[in-house]
DNA sequence: AATTAATCCAACCGCGAGGGG
DNA sequence: TCCCCTCGCGGTTGGATTAAT
């Protein structure tokens, strides 16, 4: 890659600029920069905001953490679940899935996807890339398997769902990817819709406590905080 | 209590897409 | 058409935390 032919520069100057996590005043000085002035140059949001930092690094620490219509929290099965379907479809598209999941962000969703998700689906004996059985000798046996599995606490995205009498043929037929439990179970008992019910706000609270912060400022139309 | 291993996740990096001059 | 720039995406890293020994 020829970098200075092309033209592309570093994210930012590295000298004089901070870099690793942020403090309380950062965060502060960023969403009250965009609170009043809005986004529409990252590059200058630092300068402007009186950050040392990089647009770039200013932009993810907001759509990762400041933004106020973040949900935080665990990921509920019936996220899971449906992350799960979008992976089988759209490969890992973090911000395509992320963007079916109201409040949360690709880089959560992909953490979680790395951290978890893919470590059960292994359990079950499923490539997380294809989202089929890895070895024939370990297919899924979807009637001891998805029924509830005590002893197996990796199985809880599953063992809480019972199955349809028609997806039964489905399972007679052969032996099910993850994405046709999946099919089953949103079919049956868990409308996404319902993960966004519980939306909640969670702010870091240190900067909500701080001076000078109003919640009437996200009732700024041009924010698009609705 | 100390050390090591495992886990989690915020943040960084490199790259491609796309737009403007 | 080419060059430059910004933005956004996906992969990866590394520090903090927790669990195990």
């Amino acid at each position: 890659m020829q970098l200075t032919k092309m033209g592309r520069q570093p994210c930012c100057d590295k000298n004089g600029l901070r870099r690793g996590p942020w403090t309380i005043e950062e965060d502060h000085k960023l969403m009250t920069f965009i609170l009043n002035n809005g986004i529409q140059c990252w590059r200058l949001v630092p300068k402007l905001a009186g950050l040392m930092r990089c647009g770039k690094s200013c932009r993810l620490r907001w759509i990762n953490y400041l933004r106020p219509d973040l949900k935080r929290g665990a990921f509920t099965e019936a996220e899971e679940d449906m992350i799960i379907q979008l992976h089988s479809r759209l490969g890992n598209r973090w911000s395509k899935i992320a963007a079916q999941f109201p409040g949360r962000t690709d880089n959560e969703i992909k953490n979680h996807w790395n951290t978890r998700i893919k470590k059960k689906m292994k359990y079950l004996g499923l490539d997380p890339r294809t989202h089929h059985p890895i070895e024939q000798h370990h297919n899924l046996d979807p009637t001891v398997n998805i029924q509830n599995d005590e002893s197996t606490s990796s199985y809880n995205t599953f063992n809480n769902h019972t199955i349809k009498e028609e997806n039964v043929n489905i399972l007679n037929d052969k032996t099910p990817t993850i994405e046709d439990i999946g099919v089953m179970m949103m079919s049956h008992d868990h409308p996404l819709e319902s993960c966004s019910t519980s939306f909640e706000l969670e702010f870091p609270q240190n900067w909500i406590d701080s001076p000078g912060f109003q919640w009437d400022a996200f009732n700024d139309p041009g924010l698009g905080f609705h």
